[in-house]
DNA sequence: AGGATAGCCTGCGGGC
DNA sequence: TGCCCGCAGGCTATCC
């Protein structure tokens, strides 16, 4: 499901209910879902929330003392803020919903007051919840953030919301891969999905099929200003919606109205009125003009 | 090197 | 109404 723009959503939407609260328990129903040692460093449990970090598509949260989770989310991930004053989850947030794997009880000061309403009349009291109906997400836990930060992350390619040519263009020119298949390959460049691939090819118009290596340096530059400028509509929009992304305040992303290629195969090209194509590319549907896009 | 394929899971929409 | 099929925002392993 989520893509950059929708993680980075996710990210803003829950620092205002995590900064600087308290975790004050932690629920595991299905551990599977958790890698690491999360006995070891029980998952922030006792810990005061410092920052929320994003690279490319994953989420981290760090508590002061630098212990760490990261979120990934997958394909049907979500990570969302449940409003409640109650002890346990059960009993303030009423039945658990199928696929919940994990949630994290937050209060918001070192002693527990519950009932201290801040300037929202929002107690700061709630449950941060962890649900993945597939199970293709996982939740990853770090003793010290550095760790996750200096080995998970550097595995990454630089974030796709920022990408300079500078940085892109080194990418592109050591592989004859097809440049689309780069776009979604998270160790060249983080944070580009199927859906943000295939729209920042159309902006840029070159073809999702195109040697990455035979791009031209003025290709590369719109290419780079294409990937920036979509991610930064889409962050913009509260990211796609297809079916159930939500963010954590689990209200839908309005991007989707504005995809001028993605899920529109057969349809009709917004800029020149043929006839778009739908292929298997890099193991991903991928739809492009073969007017517009060279 | 890089493409294609299967696999990890559940849910949904379409066709019959 | 129900069943079967294909498909889905991610990513990995394996084979050629």
């Amino acid at each position: 499901m989520p893509e950059l723009p929708e993680v980075e959503n996710v990210r803003r939407t829950l620092e205002p209910h995590l900064l600087d609260r308290w975790v004050r328990g932690v629920w595991v129903y299905r551990p599977d879902v958790i890698n690491g040692v999360p006995l070891a460093y029980d998952l922030l449990n006792q810990g005061r929330i410092r920052r929320l970090l994003r690279k490319g598509k994953q989420l981290a949260i760090e508590t002061y003392d630098r212990r760490a989770i990261c979120v990934h989310l997958g394909m049907s991930g979500q990570l969302y803020w449940k409003q409640g004053v109650g002890h346990s989850p059960s009993a303030s947030a009423g039945p658990r919903p199928d696929h919940v794997h994990l949630q994290w009880r937050i209060e918001p000061d070192e002693n527990g007051a519950r009932d201290a309403m801040n300037t929202d009349g929002e107690s700061g009291t709630g449950l941060l919840i962890f649900r993945d109906p597939r199970r293709f997400g996982e939740v990853a836990t770090y003793r010290d953030a550095r760790v996750l930060l200096e080995q998970r992350w550097n595995e990454l390619g630089p974030d796709a919301l920022t990408i300079e040519p500078s940085q892109l263009s080194p990418i592109l020119r050591g592989t004859r891969r097809a440049i689309k298949a780069v776009l979604l390959d998270q160790r060249a460049l983080a944070g580009v999905g199927n859906i943000y691939a295939d729209e920042s090819l159309f902006l840029a118009g070159i073809r999702p099929t195109r040697v990455a290596r035979t791009l031209k340096a003025a290709e590369v530059e719109r290419l780079c200003g294409a990937v920036r400028q979509v991610l930064q509509s889409a962050v913009g929009a509260g990211g796609s919606t297809l079916r159930d992304f939500k963010n954590a305040d689990e209200q839908p992303g309005r991007y989707a109205q504005f995809h001028q290629v993605y899920g529109r195969g057969g349809a009709a090209c917004v800029r020149c009125g043929g006839v778009l194509t739908s292929r298997t590319l890099g193991q991903r549907t991928t739809v492009w003009c073969k007017v517009c896009q060279r």
